[in-house]
Order: C-alpha cells, then sequence, then structure tokens
RNA sequence: GGCCCGUUCGUCUAUCGGUUAGGACGCCAGGUUUUCAACCUGGAAAGAGGGGUUCGACUCCCCUACGGGCUGCCA
C-alpha cells in the first residue's frame, strides 16, 4: 500500500466535546475506517490559559463513548512547541519568513487609520524587507511568514470545490510569538504534515484558514493533504448552535439515554447522505462515507428524527449488548445497576421492548413490569380497572392458569374461554390484567408480560389484585 | 467595511440540463389492534427573489436578499 489514509481530530481542549465535533470527529473516523487508514487524535492545547485537563479528559471519554476509537497516543501540541519553532527558523533561515519588530501599538494604529481610510486592516510589516543591520539590537519581535503579494492562493476543497483566496486577501501572518511560543497556524500544518495526515476534514469555519495553512506547506515545500470543510451543525432555529438549543455536549445525549450508535448514525446522515439509506450501521457507514457525499449547506438539529434513528436502533440491537448498554447508562447518569437477576429478565423480555421505546430512560419505563416488585401498588388510572367484578373474573382465572400449557397459545386459550363465558371481549379483560401485572394501563401485550414473568409471578400477581383492594370483604 | 462559503417540502436530504422534483422524520386521515407503541394505506408539503445562457434549467453564469465564516502576538 503506497499511501495510507490518515485522518486526525483536532480538539482543543477548553470544554466538553461539542456536538459538532463529535460529528467531525465521526467523519474523520469513518473516512479512515472505511479505507483501513489511520484515525489521529490530537489535542490542541497550546492556549494554556484556557486548556484544561478535565477538558482533555472529557473529550476522550465523549469519543470513547461515541466509540470513536483513535490510532495510537493522543498527541498534545504543546509538548510539540520545540518542532513548530524549528520549522519557524528553517523558514527564516529560507528567507520565507522574518523577523518583525513592530510593536502591538505600532499595529494597533496602523489598523486604526485604515479603517478610517477605508482601506484593508491587514498588517503590512514595514520590516519584511529589512536587512539584518537594519534589526535593532535585542529587541523584541516576532516572526512572520512572507505572505506572496501577488496572485492568489487557491485551495482544493473536495467539498467546497476550488476557493481562490486572493494575496491582498493574506497578511504575513505571525508564526511565532515575542515570547518565541508558536502560533496555531503554525503548529497546526507543522503537526498534520508530520502525523501524516493525508486528509484534513473539518468545520468549514477553517476554510479561510485553509489557505494561511496552505502557505507554510508551500514554503516547506511539503505535499498538500487533501481538505474538506464541512458545514457546521446549526439549532433547529437554523442559528448557530449555542447553550439555548439545549443539549450542546455528547455527555448531554449520553444522559439523556441516545445509545451511541444511533447517534453516530444521525450524526453521519447530518450533512453527509449515501442515497436514499438513513438507518445504517456502522459496517454500511464506513463502506458508504465518503467525501463526495457532503453536502455544503449548515444542517440543522432535529431531535425528532434523532429519536427516530435512535428507536430503530434499539429496536435492532442485540437483546444482550442492549442488557449491557442499559446496564452502563444506569452507571452513567448515577443511577444502580440492575442486579443480575433482573436484568437476565429484562434481557428474556426485550424482545417485547425495545421495539417500543427510543432512548434507554424509555426503555426502562417499558420495562417496568419486571423491575418492579410485589406487591404492585397500581397506579390510579390502573387501579380503576381492578372494580369488584374484574377482581372475581381475576379469582376465577388464576386457578386456570395454574394448569394451562404457559405458552402464548395456552395463556390465549384460557383468556378467551374466561370471556366468553362472562360473555365479553378479551379486550375488556386486558385493562385489569395489565393493572394486576404491571400496575399500569400502558404495557407491552398482556401476554408477553405473563410469558416473560412466569407462570408462578403472573399468578402470584393476579392473586394479589384479586385479593386486594379497598374492601375485600 | 473587505474577502470567502452557503440557500430543494417544517426538518434531514436525492437530483449531478429533459423526472408527475424521489425518500426519510414530523404532521393529517384511514386501517389493524388488547392499551400505548409498532405496523399498513393514503394525504398535505419544496427548488429564496430577479436577470441571463440554452430547444430546455433546481441543475451553468450574474445580481439582490438572507444565513454563516474569516479578517488576533485565540484556537
Amino acid at each position: 500500500m503506497t499511501s495510507q489514509v490518515v485522518t486526525r481530530f483536532a480538539p482543543s481542549p477548553t470544554g466538553f466535546l461539542h456536538i459538532g465535533g463529535a460529528r467531525t470527529a465521526l467523519f474523520n473516523w469513518l473516512y479512515a475506517r472505511g479505507r483501513g487508514g489511520r484515525f489521529l487524535l490530537r489535542i490542541e492545547d497550546t492556549d494554556h490559559a484556557r486548556s484544561t485537563q478535565e477538558a482533555t479528559q472529557a473529550i476522550l471519554d465523549g469519543l470513547a463513548w461515541l466509540g470513536l476509537d483513535h490510532d495510537g497516543e493522543a498527541v498534545s501540541q504543546a509538548a510539540r512547541a520545540e518542532r513548530h519553532r524549528e520549522v519557524a527558523h528553517e523558514l527564516l533561515a529560507s528567507d520565507q519568513a522574518y523577523k518583525c519588530f513592530s510593536t502591538r501599538d505600532e499595529i494597533e494604529t496602523f489598523r486604526d487609520t485604515a479603517r478610517a481610510e477605508g482601506r484593508s486592516t491587514l498588517f503590512r510589516s514595514p520590516w519584511r524587507d529589512a536587512t539584518p543591520d537594519q534589526h535593532p539590537e535585542g529587541a523584541p519581535h516576532v516572526i512572520r511568514i512572507k505572505a506572496p503579494r501577488e496572485g492568489a492562493v487557491t485551495i482544493p476543497d473536495a467539498v467546497q470545490g476550488e476557493v481562490a483566496i486572493r494575496s491582498d486577501q493574506l497578511d504575513d501572518m505571525i508564526l511565532l510569538r515575542g515570547d518565541g511560543t508558536p502560533v496555531y497556524m503554525l503548529a497546526v500544518a507543522v503537526d498534520d504534515h508530520d502525523m501524516g495526515v493525508t486528509h484534513v476534514i473539518r468545520g468549514d469555519d477553517h476554510l479561510n484558514n485553509a489557505a494561511r495553512q496552505m502557505l507554510i506547506y508551500l514554503a516547506m515545500d511539503w505535499p498538500l493533504p487533501v481538505y474538506a470543510h464541512i458545514p457546521l451543525i446549526h439549532g433547529p432555529d437554523g442559528k448557530k448552535l449555542s447553550k439555548r438549543h439545549g443539549a450542546l455536549g455528547v455527555e448531554e445525549y449520553r444522559q439523556m439515554g441516545y445509545p451511541a450508535a444511533g447517534l453516530r448514525n444521525y450524526l453521519a446522515r447530518l450533512g453527509w447522505s449515501h442515497g436514499d439509506d438513513e438507518v445504517f450501521t456502522d459496517a454500511k457507514a464506513q463502506e458508504w462515507f465518503d467525501l463526495s457525499g457532503i453536502g455544503k449547506a449548515p444542517a440543522r438539529l432535529d431531535f425528532k428524527k434523532l429519536d427516530n434513528i435512535c428507536g430503530q436502533h434499539i429496536a435492532m440491537m442485540d437483546d444482550a449488548a442492549l442488557r449491557h448498554e442499559l446496564q452502563d447508562f444506569l452507571a452513567a447518569t448515577g443511577q444502580s445497576r440492575l442486579d443480575e437477576g433482573k436484568a437476565e429478565l429484562l434481557e428474556q423480555g426485550m424482545y417485547c421492548l425495545k421495539e417500543r421505546a427510543k432512548t434507554f430512560p424509555e426503555l426502562i419505563d417499558k420495562a417496568a413490569f419486571i423491575l418492579s416488585v410485589r406487591p404492585i401498588v397500581p397506579e390510579p388510572k390502573a387501579a380503576a380497572q381492578l372494580d369488584d367484578v374484574s377482581r372475581s373474573i381475576l379469582k376465577e382465572l388464576t386457578p386456570q392458569l395454574q394448569t394451562a400449557n404457559w405458552a402464548r397459545c395456552g395463556i390465549e386459550t384460557v383468556m378467551n374461554g374466561i370471556a366468553d363465558a362472562h360473555g365479553i371481549k378479551f379486550g375488556k379483560l386486558a385493562g385489569p390484567l395489565r393493572a394486576a401485572l404491571a400496575g399500569r394501563s400502558v404495557t407491552p401485550s398482556v401476554f408477553d408480560m405473563m410469558l416473560v414473568l412466569g407462570r408462578d409471578e403472573s399468578i402470584a400477581r393476579l392473586d394479589d389484585a384479586a385479593h386486594g383492594g379497598p374492601d375485600p370483604s
């Protein structure tokens, strides 16, 4: 293999893993994984003031939960400062960068007058063509790149097409600050190159930056990566995603009980499509994902669709896997895990629950009949179903169930028999049975509940209901 | 202000010069049903506006409007 695909996700550790960042990571992951490539992680922690260890951990946790595994250790950008400086000095040596002694005040003044005169505010340093003997001895200075003054830089972008930025829009950006620390643009270009990144897939807020970073590639004579600037995600109102839209961090989605597989699927479809395919596995997503399928317009978050996709994923998930994810969800939300007995029963009953839930809390709610223990205390609505008449029917029912063939058809036969004997339809019986078995008026099928609970537990619950009540005498 | 990017049903999107503009979510109606859900059937619903180019534009070009981004010794 001559050219292995290498992608990367490069978040700055200033907070939790943003849902938009998660999608960027997903796209990079899908692209690399679908091509037998490598997916790298780089923490852009060069801003010491804002970067925190907690944020780094939160990002790592978020990626882990989402199942976006990266290859190798996460790279700390800050730790590579020496290498960034090295490149800056190489550029200086080859006369493609220069020392600039302009002070912040001077630059400020330059911008003010430029603005006042309606000219470009891009700073033009007077030091660009100065010779070393003109440099003030030991004065503080930054190192700037010599950006081309003529022509344009054209970014070949796999999503946006060829985007040309005229040189008069590009200033001699700073490479090394006055204190010698490297600036973001330098660090990104150097790191991407050194890490062998072949495809830079990132938010289109970096589209303009790509031209600046290309300047470094060009000056160093490095081969360019393939750029793919993807549109950002917007809130349901079409505005830039912000706190008022609710959930921003993937951790919040986890807390809400969305399965990671469903979130991956939903996020993948946001801004990317493969014909009419809506619901798919990771394997399919990896197989299908391609830069050419990415759209150019920003997409809005739609929780209704997220719900639906997640519901479908829960429905198609393996019962044992679902059981474990549910336990993890409970633990992650500070709830206690189910004991093994309940968990086992839940797994057995999963077949009649999983097609009814879009999130884990919903699944747990639907599983109330499994999780609750006798005596079942019916909710008001369910209690209303247990009148004297239905109680007496339940009393009749239990002995018959005792000897019934404990299978769907066997139970059904008994139920229909009882209903017939009382000249009612089975539907009339279902309400009281729900109340007795689950204490609720909305439940899965009564047959499924009885099958999952087993003969003894079912009969015990029916007995409880038949003999309970406000005035048994 | 300058530059860059974007604009198909309410939402996610298909279409890559010729289609009754397709699908999905949601919504509405009907059906099935043992409640809810699920499921089945049907329905309403779109090319931002204006100019070109062309035999023919959602599709190509220009303008406008709107939205977003960049324009830092932030990342």
